[in-house]
DNA sequence: GCAATAGTTAAGTGAATGCTTCAGTGTTGA
DNA sequence: TCAACACTGAAGCATTCACTTAACTATTGC
């Protein structure tokens, strides 16, 4: 379900935006609060509760509210999905390259 | 200046669509030229070539054209990049998890 | 030369995004 | 009990996005 293609665009659509990369940043370094992702952003309150909404949907970020304050947190193995399609990717096509790299090698020998 | 947040910005933006992370995914696989990378595609080439645009603005994607045909390749540099930005929060939510654990651990034996 | 090919560019459109403000709701501390 | 606190939700608004169509340019093969 994590690599769904559907909850995949919702991460990378997650991390987009620079302010929701500056929550996630803020997050990787411990759970805070809806106010305490704030503080930090140029923005009202209500702006940043439907940015973590986003990151939520994304299934990035997890919270839980206690009394009046949402404790929030990152899921780590969400952000190892988007990493991990990336990751795919880059080996992929680095290792086309070793593969061409070791033909051309073998083509020079026989000259 | 691949960890230049603007340049991070245009490249979580660009992996943002799924039609573009589709193109990456087919240059994964090897260079190919524009319409190549339009033929799975549900849509006008122009709409192709604008995808191709953003990507190479992100620097995730590098062309070249000869004669009339522009050919694509991935930029894996551009595509570490990304994954780093990730790679580096996870962990840091993880050693954090990890002292949490250490910590625990200590304290229960003190009991 | 001329038609087919491969891509480019511009203008327009409707939907999605990133905010704002304002008016709530539930919680807590004095 | 009541004011301050920590959100929450809805409505509105400007901007950006992902397309489309249509007109165009530059190559190539015959």
């Amino acid at each position: 379900m994590l690599h769904d293609p559907a909850q995949l665009d919702l991460m990378f659509q997650a991390l987009a935006d620079p302010a929701r990369r500056q929550m996630v940043d803020r997050l990787s370094r411990g759970p805070a609060s809806v106010s305490q992702l704030a503080e930090p952003l140029a923005m009202s309150l209500s702006a940043v509760v439907q940015h973590l909404n986003v990151l939520e949907a994304s299934g990035l970020v997890r919270s839980e509210k206690l009394g009046r304050v949402r404790t929030c947190q990152i899921e780590p193995k969400a952000l190892r999905a988007a990493e991990h399609w990336i990751n795919e990717r880059r080996l992929s096509w680095e290792r086309r390259l070793d593969r061409l790299g070791d033909f051309l090698a073998q083509t020079d020998d026989e000259n």
